[in-house]
DNA sequence: AACGCCATGTAAGCAGTTACATGATTCA
DNA sequence: TGAATCATGTAACTGCTTACATGGCGTT
């Protein structure tokens, strides 16, 4: 119940069509919060009829035209609102946890494969963090000099690099413990 | 697509009802997949018809009767054809940094909010370290004793007990910039 | 008498995924 | 010629949430 919402951070951040939006939901915002083109074309249109944002087309030439939206003075309100309601606690779902409490249950096969899955899962995030490391010397090289909205733009990254550095150190003691059965 | 592999992981850990199962998902299993009870006793059902397991009737005096659950040797064939199956990657859904980018476009007094807000996570959170670490010295007092399932309970618990050591440092972080704004 | 725990469900609705669909342009 | 990128959608389905419902027992 906040696609909405992330939707509208993205669009004050920079008005920008659906497709856009699909592609910062697969970098930037897409760190903290996921969904597809399908279901922000669905998303948008809900908000345009909402009276959230409004789309103007764009004629390009060499490429399809598209709808570049924004924010409208309601969508703000709309979001102002949304940022005085409590945090509501975030739904966990972390299917290696399950995996690895499972690997009780399998044979020795069973767990080498398992221990083999883990070693390609850490690998993607080893790779994930990169991306993010490079991300933050690219966009944030001189912390001092930056405006309000992008240091909390940083804030939010080095949340992700925190959580990637930890998930990495967790990985291994998983490799450890998975070896020492 | 997993809610029906936690169930038989919890269920092979230890047989049990739909309340008992709902109870768990509060706890121990809670900590890396929720599920309400209205679920669980849905999914219950579709997996006794599926085979996967078996409930029988226990009467119990001074409570109401009950149906205990335990998995089935097809079920268990059903989990660990899971756990050779890749991890998906998982869908971020954080609420808490969408709000904190957000803040970009609200006033000083929404950002006091907002300020105000991330304390009162922070400190259910602080809350819920306190409980992992008890938790911690409850059930796993003697690491070098530990059986096969035991040690894999422990490094998923220990998991939980880094995400939230790391959560708590970025909240200090990110409480020092809305400061600093 | 009222509240909380034990125990099990149904029903309606919404958010999100998966599959399918179209069509132009650019680059190898 | 084929693949990738840009651009926008529809349709069917599934998983999950929210609200509602019932009823006995134990405790304050």
């Amino acid at each position: 119940m906040a696609l909405e919402h992330a939707i509208l951070v993205s669009l004050l951040e920079r008005p920008g069509s659906g497709y856009e939006l699909a592609r910062r939901f697969e970098r930037s915002i897409g760190r903290f919060w996921t969904a597809t083109h399908q279901q922000i074309y669905r998303v948008l249109k809900r908000m345009e009829t909402d009276g959230w944002v409004t789309g103007e087309e764009v004629g390009q030439d060499g490429r399809p035209d598209k709808r570049s939206f924004t924010v409208t003075g309601s969508g703000r309100d709309t979001l102002v609102e949304w940022l005085r309601a409590p945090v509501a606690p975030e739904a966990v779902r972390h299917e290696l946890a399950v995996k690895i409490r499972g690997a009780a249950f399998t044979d020795d096969t069973g767990r080498a494969e398992l221990l083999a899955e883990v070693e390609r899962y850490r690998a993607d995030h080893e790779t994930l963090l990169t991306t993010y490391l490079n991300g933050e010397k690219r966009d944030f090289p001189d912390p001092m000099t930056l405006d309000a909205g992008q240091r909390l733009q940083h804030v939010v990254l080095r949340g992700g690099i925190a959580y990637e550095r930890m998930l990495l150190d967790w990985l291994d003691d998983v490799l450890d413990t998975l070896r020492a059965l």
